[in-house]
DNA sequence: TGCGATTTCCAAAGCGCTTTGAATAATTCA
DNA sequence: TGAATTATTCAAAGCGCTTTGGAAATCGCA
């Protein structure tokens, strides 16, 4: 049942069904109820190929598959991935995914995307620093949003957490518990996200007059091997001068912390502090951890939800100004801080 | 740059043009290779929309997102997307997802999905033993493919590993090495694969006279978690009725193994045996399990490549047989297995 | 009653591609 | 050489929707 045989049925033109179908006012409510009805009863939905040709919408939006994997980043693109899919379904749009196979080929993507026409809009993530994907996105014509923010001279609408407020107060609440020996295990420093958060962490200990020892600050992929290791390593150190708090970029870090401090015989909460950033990931939360983790807090998932509802109010009014969202990530003090020996 | 300005440009009609960058014999190589030539130049590419309109295919595949997500699952879930995507984005295909929020409305989402007509094929998923898809998905004219295998009695096309047979080889294997008393550690009954797990892990054993203790077979989601939950129970039974080896349908559920007997102060491989199945997950592998761990095997991502190839084809020629693949997973020794003490 | 302003509806022109049915040009064969 | 093939190319008709520019019908008011 496709529009022309609904209005035949209904001995109205084509124009008429279709602009009462998509709620135009040039049509009476009289006959639009009337084409509702009809349209129910046939069960008509309309061609979105027809539709998309007709519009030039394609009523897609585009995700980038993050290439270089890792346990975290899998979860973490996962629960975002999900909050994504769920917004896009509620207004209706699909959601498609693209592969990056590899930096020098990533551009390829998404030139191969644009050209194609096949989505209105991209979500970026995890940007670099420094990314040279909204210089490109912009120069294709594409409209997009970025997860994150990036040091682009280039205008751009995102979404982003208070990374570097979030470290700050976990740090701050380090040092007003005594400790001055925090070791940092972070995401890589190419991520924009990484570099706030030590950002954050440094600025805290330096407004007291400490400096961070660069020694007790990692910026590797954020995993529990990683995490394990890098704990272990800093912990072998004499007890007088190894770190007596450490803050992660995720609970999946702790988690590493955590296996080498059992290894040890160290007490989280006891012999040393400990606190991470929780996405939230289902099944992951800080509150679940064992002991239950002082965390700065932020649903990923639900910030998938929102750039998706903010790409398509960016569709909806393409002139409109920017969206530029900062949540705030709250710390919540649990029982794996405690001060300083 | 459409397909009709660039017909004028060369002098040629669209049709002529059409086919001769589409490959259709009917044309003569000289002026192809014309055509294709000024095509590059101009960076013309046909119009994703306008080619669905014509031909009715849409040149997506669709992909449901599980809803029930524990950490495993988006594990295997994110492995086998990459795989999807990656040989999809080689044939030209978008992957669309969708997202199933639960068993009830589920029957909508792919409704929906067909209604809108947005996708030209499905691929299913974790099939349960008896699932409802296939009977809605035949009925609804959407043709699909699943990852797995099901009891129904529609016909239906798979791919899916021999997982009786790789249960049954590890478990056989166990037996030869003198266990008796062996755990199987394995996922929720409801699905195919669970079932068809168990069911080798028995034969194994029954083929020699033994039977399988019911207290020592699991069937709960495959998480980290639930594997230390379930092993500590099991381990903290008496030493002479206690098992002597563990079946795992994930390496995740060997971790939590793992640290079950780390806490117990029981060496693997050496107190107690241990085999999982390896579905080659990212940094997951096996091998590199401490110790190395035995484990049937069979990488998940090559399954979502092959599953959109087979897709694809089935959507190329679709009155041909329906492809039905099984793949064997093989059983290699590491040094997690001993014989029984 | 008559005239302009509003409502309400419509015919037709795309959107950019594929594909059918036919025409034209090149080639072959008797 | 002329008829029968075969190889190339083309014009035009969709695919199913949106949207422009009017037309017809209804209404308000003097």
């Amino acid at each position: 049942m496709n529009l022309r045989e609904l209005s035949q049925q209904l001995g109205l033109s084509q124009t008429t069904v279709s602009r009462a179908l998509n709620g135009f006012p040039e049509v009476s409510e009289d006959t639009r109820a009337r084409v509702r009805a009809a349209a129910e009863l046939h069960g008509y939905r309309p061609s979105a190929a027809a539709r998309r040709l007709a519009t030039g919408q394609s009523g897609t939006l585009g995700l980038v598959f993050p290439d270089e994997r890792n346990l975290l980043g899998d979860l973490l693109f996962t629960e975002f991935l999900g909050g994504c899919v769920a917004k896009a379904s509620e207004l209706s749009y699909d959601i498609t995914l693209a592969m990056a196979h590899g930096s020098q080929s990533e551009e390829a993507v998404y030139r191969r995307a644009v050209r194609n026409a096949r989505v209105d809009a991209m979500i970026l993530s995890s940007p670099l620093l420094a990314d040279p994907r909204p210089a490109l996105l912009r120069q294709l014509g594409m409209p997009f949003i970025i997860h994150g923010r990036t040091q682009s001279a280039e205008p751009y609408g995102y979404l982003d957490i208070d990374n570097e407020g979030a470290f700050f107060a976990a740090a701050k609440l380090l040092a007003d518990l005594g400790h001055r020996r925090v070791a940092l295990l972070n995401g890589e420093r190419h991520f924009n996200f990484a570099a706030d958060r030590e950002r954050g962490f440094r600025r805290a200990f330096e407004s007291r007059g400490i400096v961070a020892a660069d020694d007790f600050i990692c910026a590797d992929p954020m995993n529990e091997h990683n995490g394990y290791g890098q704990a272990l390593r800093l912990l072998q150190i004499a007890r007088a001068e190894r770190p007596t708090a450490f803050v992660c970029s995720s609970v999946s870090q702790a988690s590493g912390v955590r296996r080498a401090c059992a290894g040890l015989g160290i007490g989280i909460g006891r012999d040393i502090a400990l606190i991470a950033h929780d996405d939230r990931i289902h099944g992951m939360g800080a509150e679940n951890f064992d002991p239950p983790l002082t965390a700065t807090q932020s649903p990923i998932g639900d910030a998938g939800r929102r750039l998706v509802e903010l790409c398509a109010a960016m569709l909806q009014a393409p002139s409109g100004k920017l969206p530029s969202e900062v949540w705030p990530a709250d710390l919540v003090v649990r029982q794996s801080t405690m001060p300083a020996p």
